[in-house]
DNA sequence: CAAACTGATTGCATTTAGCAACTGGTTGTA
DNA sequence: TACAACCAGTTGCTAAATGCAATCAGTTTG
């Protein structure tokens, strides 16, 4: 990862920091599965990840300032890893390309239905989302909303479509 | 580039299309440069693709069905490449990431510009552009609006700081 | 007719991604 | 206190993607 610049436009330097197949999906454990643990990103993802590209992942995040680290202090080995205000600003961008793959991709129905929330809800959704994230990664207190947060009603709705499939 | 997915998330099944380092550059150029021609892609880019990438990229966006491809009448060797319907609707994508890199990451003014604006005018303007991104790739007529383009508006400001910068 | 231009392709070296095994340590349980 | 399970990675190796420079055959321009 060397420090050269393509060009100073705002899309490549964004992809140059997360256009990979790996960054974006971390930060999505992150955000939408809540794993603040290196196993939970390692043995919950959908998709496998592999511990040496999981650490090297981990490891630009923080140098970029995506996401920040700290002892977890139930347990000598573990830390904790959050996502930062940048990091959490990601979101829009994850909301539209799940969007957009929710349109046009052969996506899963259980995996979909967060997919659609979130596209239907729009920016006032997201907005209040990051403000759930900043909550639970910044420890920023915010007024709490009547009703269940973002967060649990995307959770309640995988949670439906998976009970429906199964039985 | 196999068909074998790594999950049904809309979120991966993006990044397996176009979660590279040079992907979105294209339609980038595509979008807001009006790049056409395999020359005009190659030769007039911020980053220096190279032709063996260059070429690559555009067979497996044509497969994705983002981009399309036809005779160009006035020269019996040109090709004229023009977003499809799906490919034109990654704007908001774009935009996104131009967003959050304006923000965050140190963009040239020249090219910043264009974020910023796209940035400030918010999924109102994204439609807009988008409408006349299908009349231009898609050849869908639409009722003139009064005044200069959306394209034309962040061509314009990008040529004023240029012009500014140069003395 | 020659030079420049068209959209690529080829060969080769470098860089990145990915798998499986392993390391050194900590924690919970019997 | 022995021991399995768990913790965050690291190491060695192979496969795949990337990038550069040269090349190609047909087309258009002067």
């Amino acid at each position: 990862m060397t420090d050269q610049r393509r060009s100073g436009c705002p899309i490549n330097l964004t992809l140059e920091v997360v256009g990979d197949k790996w960054s974006l999906l971390v930060i999505r454990d992150m955000m939408f599965g809540n794993r603040r643990h290196f196993r939970e990103l390692l043995t919950k993802s959908e998709e496998g990840i592999s511990s040496n590209i999981l650490a090297d992942r981990l490891k630009t995040l923080r140098e970029q300032g995506i996401i920040s680290w700290a002892d977890d202090p139930s347990h000598k080995q573990k830390g904790i890893y959050s996502l930062t205000a940048q990091g959490i600003e990601l979101l829009p961008v994850l909301a539209q390309m799940s969007g957009w793959g929710f349109k046009y991709l052969p996506v899963s129905e259980e995996l979909g239905i967060r997919a659609k929330l979130l596209s239907e809800g729009g920016p006032k959704m997201w907005a209040e989302f990051m403000d759930e994230l900043r909550e639970i990664h910044l420890g920023v207190k915010r007024r709490k909303k009547a009703g269940p947060s973002v967060g649990e009603r995307l959770q309640a709705a995988y949670e439906r479509v998976m009970a429906r499939k199964k039985g």
